[in-house]
Order: C-alpha cells, then structure tokens, then sequence
DNA sequence: CAGAATCCCTGGGGATACTG
DNA sequence: CAGTATCCCCAGGGATTCTG
C-alpha cells in the first residue's frame, strides 16, 4: 500500500515532467536545431536557417529565443565586419542527446518497417 | 572524402528519420497516451480521457486515430453489455519507449535545476 | 548578416451537445 | 460507454519586406 501510494506519486511526477519535456521541445524545429548544433558546433545564423532546409528567419528567431530562454543554447555576438552571432548549445543541452538519439533511432526503425509494407 | 560523404548521407537519412519520429509523435497527449498504455495495460476510451488529464473525446478520438494509423496502438470492441472498446501498444510501439524515458528523465533533471534556480 | 515588422492563414485543439 | 457533429478560436508557422 505505501509502495503503491509512493508509486503513484512518482507515476505524477514523471507524467508533469514528460509534459515539461514536450512542452520545452515542442514546435516543428527546435529538436533539428538542437541536433544540428550538437553535429555542427556553434552555428551562425544563415547557417542554421540552411542547414535546417527551409525554415524562415522569423521562425528561426523564436525558436531561437525560446530555446535561450529555456537554457538549452547560448548567444554570442562576434564582432566581425558585419556582425555575427553565434548559436551553441549549452552544457545543460547535452541532456537532451539521449532524446533526440532515441527519436533518430525510432525514426530510422520506423522508415525500415515502412519500406518493407511497401 | 569518402568516409565525409558516407557520413553527410547518413546525416541526412538520420535528419529526416527524426523529422518523421518528430511527425509521428507530434501532438499535445500522443506520448502522455502512448506511456499511459505501456503503465497500466490496454485501456478503454473513457480510461483514456481520465488518465491524460482534461482531453476532450473528439480530440482524444483523433489522436488515437493517429496513432492507430501508424501503427503504434491497436483498437479492439469488446462484446459486453454497453459496448467497450480497448486500446492497447502494438509490439511495434514499445520501440517508442526509450523515447518517452529519455523525455522523462530529461523532464525531471530540468524541474530540479529549475527548482534549484528558484 | 541578423533579425524585427507586418500581414496572413490554416489546423490543432477545445467546449458543448448529440447519437447508437 | 464510445464516440461523432458543430462551432469556435487563437497561436504556431509562413511569405515578404525592411532596417542597423
């Protein structure tokens, strides 16, 4: 009976932080910028609107904000010619690898399993 | 060169795996479900709607439409006095799980260095 | 180059009520 | 109980243009 009360709780805790993960994560760029900048290194901003495929500066910027705001990357102007800013992720995203490498991983399952329906 | 190239193309096939696994995954409860099944078992609809906490039917409807289409849950009738129908993770689903744990796991280290923020 | 400003628009999601 | 039918709304995204 406590152990079902103490699971059940930690069943509640993990469920409002599954919420929170998805809620961080969220939105239709921010785990391909992640990852991009995992690969990459720190990114400018042109690089990571080419190296996303598509994605358009307005969306970019709030991706990028949000991001920031939730600690996962760093901002830094460079004082160049014409200014530049550079995108890195910071310590505290290294925590969402296991993530994004799990999702590759499923995909990639998902693909092969597709390509054998067809 | 090569080894750059085999690289860039895996790259590639690994950046649209996740783009589809991001797809597939996509919505408010699609994960919140998928971990309530692998928790407690097949589920029924109304279940459903209590465990993921204030869904409404149409939308919980349409999200196991969703995941029904890829092949991540199975719907099954039952023959009871007022028709029951149960929901439960395909075989094919349970390589969503290490997903899930690393958003669980990534969702609680970031309430605690939240907490430790406050 | 890095973004802000503007305008636009679809659809994901929700509230409510109804049916078999 | 297990949904469908309607109606609604806004925020996430997008296209385009403009500035420092």
């Amino acid at each position: 009976m406590k152990k079902l009360q103490c699971d059940l709780k930690t069943n509640i805790q993990r469920q409002l932080a599954l919420k929170d993960a998805i809620e961080l994560l969220s939105g239709k760029w921010k785990i391909s910028i992640l990852r991009s900048l995992y690969l990459s290194g720190p990114l400018r901003f042109k690089d990571l609107t080419v190296v996303s495929g598509g994605i358009t500066p307005k969306v970019l910027s709030s991706e990028l904000q949000q991001l920031e705001e939730n600690m996962l990357i760093s901002r830094t102007v460079n004082n160049t010619k014409p200014v530049t800013v550079s995108y890195a992720l910071t310590n505290y995203a290294l925590e969402t690898l296991p993530v994004i490498e799990a999702l590759v991983k499923f995909g990639l399952q998902h693909r092969a399993t597709i390509k054998s329906k067809i």
